[in-house]
DNA sequence: TCACAATGAACAA
DNA sequence: TGTTCCTTGTGAC
């Protein structure tokens, strides 16, 4: 399930798996027919990611723009022999027919024919003849014009891997410190920053032993420098390895078997009552704006 | 079989 | 602040 990493994987396989070839689209469940015969039989010119938004644009000049939401997903599933890869070690490890995006990714039923039969509740299938992507649980997915798009786009906050210069990160530190609201809040706003979920909320604030609470105008600029900086290592590791890893604490041999179970990844998210790492403390879980909201009151609050 | 949670956000009031 | 929508997997009965 997706933060900003999640759909940043997905842009980059979809740019390998489909750019520059006419896609087939429809829609298994009939909730998006419509939408898809619009961009059907027409080439993909690019797959793009700002943030937790996907964007697939076609060469008749429309846009599909994909969010996932708090549950969607994309299943990719490659005839066996030409499967590409997203660029981690994992995937190149599996070269499997069937790849699940996000944290889980697995391998199934060599002998399954293919394209395989759309299983569940299939909103978007995108078709080539080697390569079948279907999208289930989305909570947006719809058909954009340029302008649309544009719209959009200027609504995001800055993402560290699109914004990579030095204005993406002016930009954040301006957006960040020009609010009162709780810093928790304000991480979580995709239009002050692109991508960030509740799991590296929690994590980032833990690792800049930040209070939640504290207003987001109180941070002094190198304090929201360093968070935007680690904001994209932390994007660019999990762009890198499908996973949230955000734990400091580790050895790099701790820390490659630590990927495996989410039970060892974080400093504090999904820790409640639970021992912090660094001090011992009980975790904290306290609800934000109906957001479960982690951390270690001894280490954060001040 | 059912209730519930889950890495999200739009909308109403 | 509360409600609604999207779908699946898990665990309790």
């Amino acid at each position: 399930m997706p933060e900003g990493h999640t759909v940043h994987r997905v842009a980059n396989l979809f740019t390998e798996l489909f750019a520059g070839h006419t896609l087939h689209a429809w829609s298994p469940q009939g909730r998006f027919s419509e939408g898809a015969k619009q961009v059907s039989e027409s080439r993909l010119v690019s797959a793009t990611a700002t943030g937790k938004q996907l964007f697939l644009a076609f060469d008749n000049d429309l846009s599909i723009r994909v969010h996932l939401g708090i549950y969607g997903a994309w299943d990719v599933h490659t005839l066996a022999g030409v499967s590409a890869r997203a660029g981690s070690p994992r995937d190149a490890s599996l070269g499997a027919p069937r790849r699940r995006l996000g944290e889980h990714e697995s391998e199934t039923d060599p002998d399954e024919p293919f394209p395989p039969e759309p299983r569940g509740q299939v909103r978007l299938r995108l078709e080539t003849p080697d390569t079948v992507a279907d999208l289930r649980g989305p909570t947006a997915c719809e058909v954009l014009t340029p302008q649309e798009v544009d719209a959009v786009r200027s609504r995001l906050g800055p993402d560290p891997l699109v914004d990579r210069g030095r204005l993406g990160e002016e930009e954040f530190i301006a957006r960040l410190t020009s609010t009162r609201r709780a810093v928790g809040l304000v991480l979580m706003d995709q239009s002050v920053v692109s991508g960030i979920g509740n799991v590296y909320r929690a994590e980032i604030l833990f690792r800049h032993q930040l209070d939640p609470y504290l207003p987001s105008s109180s941070l002094d600029s190198d304090t929201a420098r360093a968070l935007w900086k680690d904001w994209k290592k932390l994007l660019r590791e999990g762009v890198k390895t499908g996973v949230m890893m955000t734990r400091t604490d580790l050895t790099p041999a701790m820390k490659t078997k630590a990927l495996r179970s989410s039970a060892h990844r974080y400093f504090v998210y999904g820790r409640a009552g639970q021992a912090c790492r660094v001090c011992g403390t009980a975790i904290s879980m306290d609800l934000m704006a109906t957001r479960k909201l982690y951390y270690c009151p001894r280490c954060q609050l001040s």
